[in-house]
DNA sequence: TAGACCCAATCC
DNA sequence: GATTGGGTCTAC
């Protein structure tokens, strides 16, 4: 009898333990592979961690343990579904962010393989059916059939259900004339792209490349300016390492936003290629999984998950807008795609190569102290000249429009300037829907989410109250529910806004807007991206989706109509945040030989990452970021983790968090400022309370052994939840 | 994580 | 007296 320890799917702290089930059948139960339990009244998934022979009876085994193994239910995979690269990631991953194991192997691996029930829902293996030759001799058949055998001869396969006349290949199978085949069918339809030769590197990307063949470090960092041709250097990179017998890991913030990256990569290296991104259904990501598994190709380009892609013998990670947030998980298990990226970089001895206009202050700091080799690209191709920029004061009235409280003169004339000469226009707001809060001018009541507590923003289209954090909505009341008032007013403005304003200003302008909401459909995305790129559209209004990435030659004026948004977030990173999309927002004008303009309207005029971006310059943005990082002990001066307390009581809730914070105040002694408890910005989740601490460190190693000690002593506690997130992106 | 179980509130 | 709802407990 085998006695085997499974971990269970479900992903929770109390839980992350293994658990022991009984087989008595005669198949020997490998680690690694998912088996199904059943588990406290119902069957689960589980995954197996380990397995031991035992010559013991149950009934002995119940004695020991205390309480009665149950046996597995059924065995699910024959094979362990990872290799031994993977296995020591998932190690190396759940023990840096103290991650419940299976919620790791939840996210390496694709939804049918997942250790998790649904997954026997999900897609299996499909497969194409052919028709090949076995024996031409024609004897006994008739005209029909003859014919049919000639055809699958000349042809060597035919797919079976392009043969019309089923009954009449049955004949030939019957007779022994020809069989079937299958081979497994790749559902994810890739257009058929023409190669496309290289183009002549410019001198800039060659020393950039020289400099990275002739040295021997593991991690790069490119700070490359928009434009610059950084994505060709990537090819030729990926080139040299598949001509090498490696294969390469591709990473990008969104495929659906930037399909360009992906579309390069498929000219140059066609089926050599397999995507990765949360878009694709079920069915092709596990096709592509497989692909990958079975080493039919040997690049992937995907989004953060596919850091965990099944390559093998992998030559070269590289992160492309390595700063984006969006490679940080902000779920369980909280992982870092940068961090990952550098780990598997480790165990295959693979370079990482980073790459960004504006690079994360962790990653430059890193490159500082050469930790990273830096690299630059300094030029844009062709030398095109960076845009002109203009900072609007939108304190002083007399730059303020007459007709607009929220255009300045500058602004409203340079869109005029701009139409006339047939070009077009970006205009960017960061934040979505019509007003930002709703209040009673009577009672001074505020209009709040009842499950988030946080503002409700008014989203004209469909005369709704929406919450920006949860998919809370309600109809915009007329009256004040407190009072009765018919007097509510609406302050603040986002993207619908700016669209109405834009109509009633320039009424002849043909205008689209683009954000979630307009994007609710994420193939709208690339649609109307293509329709303003054919210059349907003259104007273009979105939030930080549109000023990612992209290439529009006619766009000579970019507009940032509030600058500060970003910057009023009460967060450390909200200065990095604001230049980062000010900086990518005024590369998109002027990206051909028409000069661009950008104009940057904003309350804080002075702010030196609104400057600092608006002269296209990060490293004085950076030195003076890094000043301010410095004095509050923030990263990259400090690690920083979250831990969170959740729990339906809220009294309950603050008094653990206190407790929590003195055990880790008793335990970090002065080696780590503990702030907390503090109420996070959305306080309540679906009912529960929610409380955070903050703490600052410099010794990550002691740090994990204080976390891990505080899960054991707090985490198995059923009045509330932990969240530990290392490294988080949520202060 | 989700069901079972317990107790109290609520119904006609 | 039965039914419903909420909170708590537990799993191999």
């Amino acid at each position: 009898m085998q006695i085997v320890k499974v971990l269970i799917e479900y992903a929770n702290r109390t839980l992350n333990r293994p658990f022991s089930y009984l087989y008595k059948g005669n198949v020997k139960i490998q680690k690694g592979i998912r088996v199904l339990v059943n588990f406290n009244h119902r069957d689960i998934f589980g995954y197996v961690v380990d397995v031991e022979e035992t010559n013991k009876t149950a009934e002995e085994l119940e004695m020991e343990s205390g309480y009665q193994l149950s046996e597995i239910v059924s065995i699910i995979d024959q094979t362990p579904l990872l290799d031994q690269e993977l296995l020591t990631l998932l190690d190396e991953v759940s023990s840096y962010y103290q991650a419940p194991k299976i919620s790791v192997l939840q996210v390496m691996l694709p939804p049918s393989l997942s250790p998790r029930k649904s997954a026997l829902k999900a897609p299996k293996i499909a497969y194409d059916q052919f028709y090949e030759l076995l024996d031409d001799s024609e004897e006994g058949l008739t005209n029909k059939q003859i014919e049919l055998l000639r055809f699958i001869k000349q042809e060597k396969r035919v797919l079976k259900k392009d043969v019309k006349s089923k009954s009449i290949a049955d004949k030939l199978l019957e007779a022994g004339k020809i069989h079937i085949t299958k081979e497994e069918k790749r559902r994810l339809k890739i257009p058929d792209y023409k190669y496309e030769n290289p183009p002549l590197l410019t001198d800039d990307q060659k020393n950039v490349i020289k400099e990275f063949n002739d040295s021997n470090d593991d991690v790069y960092l490119l700070e490359g300016v928009t434009g610059s041709g950084k994505t060709e250097v990537y090819l030729s990179l990926s080139e040299q390492v598949l001509n090498s017998g490696k294969s390469v890991l591709m990473l990008v913030p969104e495929i659906s936003l930037t399909p360009m990256m992906v579309e390069y990569f498929l000219h140059r290296f066609k089926d050599n290629v397999a995507i990765l991104h949360s878009d694709l259904t079920p069915a092709e990501k596990y096709d592509e999984y497989r692909k990958i598994a079975k080493g039919e190709c040997h690049i992937v380009v995907g989004v953060r998950s596919a850091i965990f892609a099944p390559l093998k013998n992998i030559g070269l990670i590289i992160l492309d807008e390595e700063h984006t947030e969006s490679y940080k998980q902000d779920t369980l298990p909280f992982y870092h795609a940068r961090e990952v990226a550098i780990m598997r970089g480790k165990y295959n001895h693979a370079k990482v190569l980073l790459a960004s206009a504006t690079p994360s202050l962790e990653s430059r700091a890193r490159g500082q102290k050469n930790v990273y080799h830096m690299l630059y690209l300094t030029k844009r191709i062709n030398n095109q000249k960076l845009p002109t920029t203009k900072i609007v004061n939108m304190l002083d009235y007399r730059n303020i429009d007459r007709d607009s409280y929220i255009f300045s003169h500058a602004l409203r004339e340079a869109i005029h300037a701009t139409l006339s000469r047939n070009e077009q226009v970006i205009l960017l707001i960061n934040r979505r829907g019509f007003s930002t809060h709703v209040n009673c001018r009577e009672c001074g009541h505020v209009f709040k989410c009842p499950t988030c507590g946080i503002a409700l923003t008014y989203h004209k289209s469909d005369n709704m109250l929406k919450c920006h954090h949860c998919d809370y909505v309600e109809p915009y009341p007329e009256v004040c529910p407190e009072c009765g008032s018919r007097h509510l007013l609406k302050t603040g403005f986002g993207t619908e806004k700016i669209q109405d304003e834009v109509a009633r200003l320039f009424p002849n302008a043909r205008t689209l807007r683009l954000d979630s909401d307009s994007a609710k459909n994420k193939s709208r995305i690339p649609e109307t991206i293509e329709a303003f790129r054919k210059k349907e559209v003259d104007i273009l209004i979105g939030t930080q989706m549109i000023a990612k990435g992209h290439d529009f030659p006619d766009v000579t004026l970019v507009g940032i109509v509030l600058a500060d948004i970003g910057l009023s977030m009460p967060s450390f990173r909200s200065n990095e945040r604001a230049f980062q999309l000010i900086t990518q927002a005024i590369g998109r004008s002027g990206r051909k030989e028409k000069p661009g303009l950008a104009i940057i309207q904003t309350y804080m005029p002075s702010h030196y990452a609104i400057t600092f971006a608006a002269r296209q310059d990060y490293e004085l943005f950076y030195r003076k970021e890094m000043e301010m990082r410095k004095l509050q002990f923030y990263p990259p001066y400090a690690y920083i983790t979250s831990v969170t307390v959740r729990g339906r009581n809220e009294d309950s809730v603050i008094e653990n968090t206190y407790q929590i914070v003195d055990f880790l105040n008793d335990e970090f002694f002065d080696e780590a400022q503990i702030l907390g408890p503090t109420t996070p910005y959305v306080p309540v989740d679906m009912g529960f309370h929610l409380r955070s601490i903050l703490l600052k460190y410099r010794d990550p190693a002691k740090a994990r052994v204080i976390l891990a000690k505080m899960l054991d002593l707090f985490g198995n506690n059923s009045q509330f939840e932990l969240f530990v997130n290392v490294d988080s992106y949520n202060f």
